[in-house]
DNA sequence: CTGAAAGCGCTTACAG
DNA sequence: CTGAAAGCGCTTACAG
């Protein structure tokens, strides 16, 4: 079906082995020879069969990227920014939706894994905190790479932003603001065990430095979706007192305490400040624009990617963990509170 | 590394030929030795070598969707429908985001489906209405299916909705609730040529049977984005007299509208009606939530997958146009206009 | 620095 | 209904 690596080979007047050298960037062809090569490569307009290449090598050049569809609009930056990576290196990245809760994970991800043979594999939350499919890859023995993991996270590969942190400056913008009555809305809590909670333990570090007391019913949990962040807004804000300001552990679910507000007839940030985190499309397109904390996802995305393209064709990742910065974002949705 | 099709012939007692037949579930193995094979799978725990089948048949297993990151809330439900479907059948499916302008969608598909051997492509608006993506998928005899073309619509295989009838629903819903005053907020126009505008159509046809004017300056348009929708509606809301309604092409547009008018101070529902298009994440997420037109967009995705994974192995795709039903979802951003 | 040989694990014709 | 042979287009050891 085309051109091969024989009718390269044979134009270039060496053998098949040489090309194969020139195509995959290694050393010791001589650079007249490889210029010789790379000419008969354009001339043809040879594209090397992938297949073979897979087939050969025992690898398939693909990337997968697990994720929730629910929380698409988190992982649309990684995605772009891992997809660019792969492009650079012929890989391709396949990221595969999960059903969540449906669709059993771990049976699938192992399915994928298997069949499709994946050369790597990231995971972003609430998959990477899920230790089951991380020993599921580790017996698997696929290099893997975890983002913004907080059980165990020294295990494996991983990129990551200072959660707690974030949470800290988040907080203490409301503090400076003039806030003293602050509610934390987190993410789900774990279902067994007691996962470390950066993003909470941040805001309660926020909140004790400044000698705030976070009375009972200050801290609720939802499922980081729209949805669930208006249901924990309504509860939160039918207390008799409620609290001046919300810190919300990711922007969907700040986006469903705006929404609960308007219902309730509440301006925001007049009678209620909403901090969101991610900085996800949906920061700037509700109305007040929120203040959050941006991750640099396409950056978490890249990262991730290299990681993994870096482990190629071995598939020994080096445990390494990177970090990312993080920053705030201040937009429309905190003031300082009413005086009363 | 691990389990061939050697191993399971031998266990089963056949060849590898009557093994292959198995997996691909082809005919002529007769029902005794069909289930002597499966128990060996089953047994050595078998996954078959996709490398090495992908390299046998020339197929690569592999189905593209290229999408802008920026309409990726319109892509989410048609990459899980699409996924789906995949996974059954042992292909997966590359989601390529395309940083459009900054790269060269047609380059940057050319080289993918090459190197990658793509053994199908689905096409999204806007690309699904670019010819010049169209001719090369031609040329290159991969199978594609354009999801809701409206440029020649019949050339290949398609899975459309019908927003020309969408169009008309929404525009008469604000005409029953009593609006006269009604503006449009379209997609970009082509750069060249007249494409045909379903849409737009769609709008001016339930006007003209209302009898009612679209007077200059009433129809505008924006890029499909919330940027975009926000800057249009700031025209349209600045004008003297101002529409009593907007119908916009899309969720995303309308939800940019909400925006714009709440800066002004403007309420919806009542101050002004608004409607998009489509159904996507953040119609149910903004406030008030869109009355919009629901594209079944799971489905799409699942069908034109579908019709990919038919055409499989010969890659002959048949030319037929799929359409599937559109419907008005009446939620909060539409209400009779206030009575001056 | 370059190459001849073997083989990756399947599928595709072709026989029987 | 079942199988023996050839071959897909590369890469991996191994020589020289």
């Amino acid at each position: 079906m085309g051109v091969t690596i024989h009718d390269v080979a044979a134009r270039a007047g060496v053998s098949i082995k040489t090309v194969s050298r020139v195509m995959n960037a290694e050393p010791n062809v001589r650079d007249a020879v490889r210029e010789r090569v790379r000419a008969a490569m354009a001339d043809l307009d040879y594209i090397p069969n992938a297949g073979a290449r897979r087939m050969a090598s025992a690898r398939s050049l693909l990337i997968g990227l697990f994720f929730h569809p629910r929380l698409a609009s988190y992982i649309t930056g990684i995605q772009l920014g891992a997809a660019r990576q792969c492009r650079d290196r012929d890989y391709l990245l396949a990221a595969e939706p999960i059903e969540w809760p449906e669709v059993d994970v771990v049976a699938l991800i192992e399915r994928t894994v298997r069949r499709a043979h994946l050369d790597g594999v990231i995971l972003v939350p609430p998959q990477s905190n899920d230790l089951e499919i991380v020993a599921l890859l580790e017996r698997l023995q696929v290099p893997f790479v975890r983002v913004s993991p907080t059980a165990e996270p020294d295990r494996g590969a991983s990129v990551f932003v200072d959660d707690r942190r974030g949470a800290v400056e988040a907080t203490r913008h409301l503090i400076e603001l003039g806030h003293r009555d602050i509610a934390f809305l987190g993410g789900p809590l774990a279902s067994k065990g007691s996962a470390p909670r950066p993003r909470r333990d941040g805001f309660l570090d926020a909140m004790a430095d400044a000698g705030l007391p976070v009375p009972e019913g200050r801290m609720i949990y939802g499922e980081f979706t729209f949805s669930s962040g208006q249901r924990c807004a309504d509860t939160l804000l039918s207390a008799r007192a409620r609290p001046t300001a919300i810190v919300a552990a990711n922007d969907a679910m700040a986006a469903g305490i705006l929404s609960a507000a308007a219902r309730r007839g509440l301006k925001v940030p007049g009678d209620l400040s909403v901090t969101g985190f991610d900085d996800a499309e949906i920061a700037s397109v509700v109305s007040p624009a929120l203040t959050t904390i941006r991750q640099p996802l396409e950056q978490i995305g890249a990262a991730a990617a290299d990681m993994l393209l870096a482990a190629q064709p071995s598939g020994k990742l080096d445990p390494v963990r990177r970090r990312l910065d993080i920053e705030l974002v201040v937009r429309e949705s905190t003031a300082p509170p009413r005086s009363d």
